[in-house]
DNA sequence: GTAGAACGGAATCGTTCGTTCCCGTACGAT
DNA sequence: ATCGTACGGGAACGAACGATTCCGTTCTAC
């Protein structure tokens, strides 16, 4: 329990969480902000990570396995389809899925196998949408990319403490599902943002 | 027509362009980026403006006077209230007004002359949306502060080129106007970000 | 032709940040 | 109790970036 070893593996986790409350908060915060919140020394991370972008591809590949956790926790939820989709996009904006692979883009490497997950994940939210629809419950013209970029900003909200920006986050999702729930709207302008534009970004 | 006079005339209005451009697109960008933009020399900036500082409060002061006149202009037509608002916030993303001014924030020293015109642009925008809401078109428990913020996170999506990139706003301010008019609708969580704390902002 | 306003852009001077290095410390085997 | 060692803390180093200044050039007005 205690010792060497459990403070190793105490900081492990203690590094990982604080890697990404620092970079949701600020993308291109640097590093020694990241061992600050963690209450640990510089070379404790340098231990666990090759470099500033090696641990940045480690948060992305994980947001990617959050986000894709939740997707398939929607798709076997067997309830109101329309509750299901709006618990998901809520879930997704309190754990920060979906939103932190996209701020971090340009800022690293893209792996094969990350695009690779990218693209399951990108059929998977697919399904999930498309069985929201066919309940009636989802304005046909929403696409993933819609989903991603709506996620992503809303994150970007960032006003008074943590506390206070989860509710004020919440606050405009509601505001945005009560508009993604209407079927019967005028049809929204220009194209949803596609795969193309939304992986553009991160060869910069 | 032609000669020193008149190209330092026109890069007076070349150089406020650029600026805003620049700025509205990465509020942390380097002064050489203007310059660049604008087609000029560093030296043609400095000429204008003391600092980068000084610079950041004029387009911030700018961008405060074209709001109002937004508003006010929303105030005068005397159509369809809920068209006039719907109007008003269109324009407002076209021209970047109501987000610069909040983009900046902390990025300089904030005068007294500015935060009277702050008070004025708060009270003239609580003129538009009671009109709005007397004429059942709007939520009523939206605030001024969820404008600020709706229009300042909408600036923030940046896909694509310029033409892109508009379009994409105009889609997800459609999505919200039509959350924005569901006067039926649960009321939305968490209080609206009140004057203090987007004024917060200013003062890191 | 010459003084002087405006320029363009290179040089300067801080600052910031990723990475490396060195040292103190506490664990655990003897 | 003690020594070897792995670990973590944080100062030191060097590169990159960017605001500001400086200097030589150009073009206008007289």
């Amino acid at each position: 329990m205690s010792g060497r070893k459990a403070q190793a593996a105490r900081n492990d986790e203690l590094i990982r969480e604080a890697a990404r409350a620092v970079f949701t908060a600020d993308p291109g915060a640097p590093i020694s902000a990241v061992a600050e919140h963690a209450g640990v020394g510089i070379s404790a991370l340098y231990r666990r990570y090759r470099s500033k972008e090696a641990l940045l591809q480690h948060l992305a590949d994980e947001g990617m396995d959050r986000y894709l956790a939740e997707v398939e926790r929607a798709l076997a939820d067997d309830g109101d389809p329309w509750e299901a989709f709006a618990a998901f996009m809520r879930r997704c904006l309190d754990i920060g899925a979906g939103s932190l692979t996209m701020r971090l883009a340009g800022s690293f490497e893209v792996t094969e196998e990350m695009s690779r997950k990218g693209r399951a994940l990108h059929e998977a939210t697919e399904r999930l949408l498309e069985r929201t629809k066919r309940a009636g419950a989802l304005r046909p013209e929403i696409a993933v990319g819609d989903v991603s970029v709506l996620l992503e900003h809303l994150h970007t909200i960032r006003i008074g403490d943590d506390a206070r920006m989860n509710r004020l986050q919440h606050r405009y999702l509601a505001l945005m599902l009560d508009g993604l729930h209407l079927t019967g709207a005028e049809e929204l302008p220009g194209p949803p943002p596609g795969w193309q534009e939304l992986r553009g970004r991160y060869d910069d």
